[in-house]
DNA sequence: TGCTAACTGACGAACGTTCGTTAAGTTGGA
DNA sequence: TCCAACTTAACGAACGTTCGTCAGTTAGCA
């Protein structure tokens, strides 16, 4: 399907110079077209754009939630180093969650609000699942905490600045430092002493 | 001067629009100018935005930097938690934080490695700095840990965690609440049980 | 025969940049 | 003190290029 290519081609060049650098004539030069023929599939550069957005966030949103669904064991300290590893994966292995991190965090102004939506749900979506886990993790009494929001804002902060990093330079040890570093202050800091 | 409120307009359009989405016409504009005339001041907006850049990157050094310089007290508590006011301050009283941020993680592909090195300096002083702090603070047993890099890292890592909020939303109580969780399980992370 | 996807051609608008010119201000020697 | 020489800041006009978009046309396929 050519429609496919165009935003494989799209997502590519957003990536790399932003909604307002890239061109259509530039991706559609990509899969041998003109920039005119794009619009035999999309109504024009907002519409190829938001399409875009919407793959990046569900693939997101299901790589996510099915690692979640596949976890039900009592070992937090597996599991939470588990999601470390598939975060990083999905930001090597393909470039939809760098276009997701770049647009989220610096959407194009016109679409401002409504990407900012799509943010607060897979936000939501993802922070509850996560509270659900630290809520049995400590009913479980595996780890500490009164209550599950503490733990799982301090977690959403390890895959923050581990995407921080990801994204600044990719450098592989500086990465596999701070990953380690994060991760087990963040366990000391949660687990039983 | 008028070289300066160019370089304010510039600011302030970079970083809503990025380097592609601001046009020397809109800071023109704002300073009751025509675009022609900002090449009196600035050989092209490749150098006006380096400049702004380079302001932007001196502003953060020099805060940080004067920050520990008056820190030499043995509590790491109090100076490590106010060193994360100090960002948030730095980043909500003036927009060269934004800036500096938009552009050192998603560059302008033609400056790509121009500003590379610029981040590779600063990021360096910064942990050099924040590192010796930690030794000190390890000799002197007030943390654990046997070498300082590991709670240097993960206390960098709080940093980026309160970074991405104010960047995504810079909603008053969410980041309230995120600054608590992550400072408290960072906090018991290295601090003695 | 239609339908789809690609094409060519053209559109107005905006882009960064350069040119020559003007008006105002500064400087330096007679 | 006065005037000429120079500098500075801003301008209008235009440059060539690119942008996103639309209209009309053609080739291939069901």
């Amino acid at each position: 399907m050519k429609s496919n290519e165009i935003k494989e081609a799209a997502l590519k060049y957003f990536t790399i110079h932003g909604y307002e650098g890239a061109s259509l004539s530039q991706i559609a030069e990509e899969v041998g077209l003109k920039k005119q023929s794009i619009y035999a599939h999309f109504k024009g550069k907002d519409d190829l754009f938001l399409q875009v957005l919407r793959d990046a966030k569900e693939a997101e949103l299901s790589s996510k939630l099915h690692y979640f669904s596949k976890v039900d064991s009592q070992n937090p300290e597996k599991d939470l180093y588990g999601f470390l590893q598939l975060v990083i994966d999905l930001f090597q292995k393909n470039e939809l969650l760098r276009f997701w991190l770049r647009m989220t965090f610096f959407p194009p102004a016109h679409l401002r609000n409504e990407i900012g939506e799509e943010v607060a749900d897979i936000e939501a979506k993802v922070q509850s699942v996560l509270e659900g886990k630290f809520q049995d993790w400590i009913d479980a009494k595996v780890i500490v905490h009164d209550i599950a929001k503490t733990p799982t804002l301090a977690f959403v902060g390890v895959v923050d600045s581990i995407l921080i990093e990801l994204v600044y330079v990719n450098d592989e040890k500086r990465l596999k430092d701070k990953l380690e570093a994060c991760w087990s202050v963040f366990w000391r800091g949660i687990s039983h002493s």
